[in-house]
DNA sequence: CCAGGACGGGAGAGCGCTCTCGCGCAATCT
DNA sequence: AGATTGCGCGAGAGCGCTCTCCCGTCCTGG
């Protein structure tokens, strides 16, 4: 691996030694302050298309001009411009991430920025495109204007692609920037087919896998918490779930909706005890309903998992710390968001690249409360 | 809905209408498909001056030709590169959020995405930056390579600024972007004192809170749970904490440190009960330890808040979800990191502007463990 | 009635970079 | 030996934008 640029603070200039050809000008320009390719040329005695192939390593350059280039770069300390850069390629080295909801009348936001989730994906998303010496830029699309300023930050270069996370099955963010043929990657499958490449969780097989549990753990009368059926997860889930226990014999699982929220949960987990008295096991959609139906459960003086017995979907932090801790699907939050970024990456580099779609399979976090 | 743009890769436009003076040219030329300001320009019938000017509302410009102008960036679906803009006026409008650890040989890394700490303190930036049209940049700093990367980021002006969130005392990075003459504003008060902006909260206040809360329902017997001293406010949550409760007439506070994670707090809980079997109530500087301190003391027997009362610092969604539920101080993370930005945003505007600090008043959020 | 502003607009010079083109030189082929 | 190829380098044209000049026009005051 031939060295990488030096950086080091930049703010220069390892003593210049007089370079061997190098005429007495100042490394620096008077200009703002930064060194230009220019400088570098001239400090190295080159052209500035000699240095411009030796830092981005394109054609042939004769190995002893490179080392003096190279040495010239330490020397003024040069990093190029990106701004300049870009306007040429074409291309920025940076991605946006859209955090992307729907607003709504009651609340503020669809986005809930406390959730872990969030960071997890942010977090591998970073982990992925930084060896890339990709950036993200981070921004917000809740309302149509917000949805109208990505489009027109990538349609004209201000970044290369976007990585959608959507908080909503209606997302209309997708859709758009499939009709824009821009470069993009979604977080879950989104609401209607549209040809646009994904990363989700097998959603039905990670219920499947609360289902079995719940059965193996003796469960006879479970229920199902869902979450709002117009997300493809939540349906899936709740099918999926549904399918399983079928399998096993419970043909009929009572379920209550909920929209992934703690309050929900409770009222979910309450009105499901309402009407079915001898339930010994619920699965919720998410672990914030899941929490929020082990406090409904306790409530009603039913223990957990004694008693019933209570399966989330996440592994979220938040239901390893309570208590009983959440039993959970856990899904590979962060290298989904990982593959999202490669899969991006690789569609910039080849826009031709077909659509593709990656599922991870979801395993199942056992802990205390089932 | 109206027909949004067509799609197909952008190339192309709403139906030219053969605009009033425009001459037969198409709206957009051959090239990569954006149209320019020249293309405006064209369509307008006036220099690309003019259009640059009603772009930027910088000089006035006659109401008519503005008119014309503003129809001819509609027509054109014109919107500004912002490359080529940055090039010249050596702005960008964005800022870098770095999010800075150090590197530990134990873990990977000591920035934890999952908490949901992360996810306020961008959401609050979030809101700040997108009124100004400014966006964030998300950037790791762990390793001393990370940090020259966003150091020579900001050198050459790919962006304007940096928002430092540390999550270790003796981060390198605010000291490193100081030398630089970088503008820049981090969360909480840097280890060492530095010339750079910051907000904060005020911990010692907050830890007084928490004293006099415990005292008010009747504490005789408290202890405390630190985090590493190393960290400024972790150090004034304690000595804060037991200031005010000297002022109540308890002369010794029983501490025990932690390093801010729940294990620890379940650690430090049970060394305390160890030594200290009449305890009736303890401070832990942030809620996962309190919630590891809640988990040490139920599994000692002792009841929350019955036998002992506890508080925790931070007021995380954790705590409200966890039984019993947490009573903690709560800092307004999101206003807080709103500010940060707007400090940042004024002192790029403005660099010779004084370096500033914000201290944000926490406020006590009662639950149910205290 | 004419000089002096004030103001609105155009022309053009770059910002720092990449990339195509062409030239010179050495190596290879006929 | 001459002709041909190929390779490495330099020259120079922009990428799209802003901004400083400068010039023409109109308004105002002496």
């Amino acid at each position: 691996m031939e060295a990488t640029p030096p950086t080091g603070l930049g703010v220069v200039a390892t003593a210049h030694d007089g370079g061997p050809t190098g005429p007495p000008e100042r490394a620096r320009a008077a200009g703002s302050g930064a060194p230009t390719l220019e400088d570098v040329a001239r400090v190295a005695g080159v052209s500035r298309a000699t240095v411009s192939r030796v830092v981005n390593g394109q054609r042939r350059v004769a190995a002893e001009i490179q080392a003096v280039v190279r040495e010239a770069i330490a020397t003024t300390g040069y990093v190029p411009n990106l701004a300049a850069r870009s306007l040429v390629t074409r291309r920025t080295g940076a991605v946006i991430v859209v955090v992307s909801g729907v607003e709504e009348q009651g609340s503020p936001s669809t986005i809930d920025f406390a959730d872990p989730f969030f960071g997890r994906v942010v977090g591998g998303m970073l982990r992925a495109l930084r060896p890339r010496d990709v950036d993200p830029i981070l921004m917000l699309a809740e309302t149509d204007s917000d949805r109208a300023r990505v489009l027109s930050s990538l349609r004209n270069g201000n970044a290369d692609g976007a990585l959608v996370v959507s908080t909503r099955g209606d997302d209309p963010m997708p859709r758009l920037l499939v009709e824009a043929g821009l470069p993009a990657v979604v977080f879950a499958r989104p609401g209607r087919p549209i040809p646009l490449s994904f990363v989700d969780v097998a959603n039905r097989d990670g219920a499947r896998l609360a289902a079995e549990h719940l059965v193996a753990r003796g469960c006879r009368h479970v229920a199902a918490i869902s979450g709002p059926l117009d997300v493809p997860s939540a349906q899936d889930r709740l099918s999926g779930f549904q399918d399983a226990m079928a399998r096993h014999g419970q043909a009929f699982v009572p379920t209550v909706g909920g929209n992934f929220t703690y309050e929900s949960g409770v009222a979910a987990m309450t009105s499901l005890l309402d009407g079915y008295q001898d339930l010994d096991g619920v699965f919720a959609s998410n672990d914030l309903m899941a929490l929020g139906a082990i406090e409904a459960l306790q409530a009603a003086r039913r223990r957990v998992p004694d008693d019933v017995r209570v399966v989330g979907f996440d592994d979220s932090s938040l239901g390893a710390l309570s208590r009983p801790a959440l039993t959970s699907v856990r899904q590979p939050i962060e290298e989904m968001a990982a593959e999202m970024a490669r899969i991006l990456l690789d569609t910039i580099a080849d826009p031709g690249r077909r659509v593709t779609s990656t599922i991870f399979e979801p395993t199942l976090r056992i802990r205390d409360s089932a």
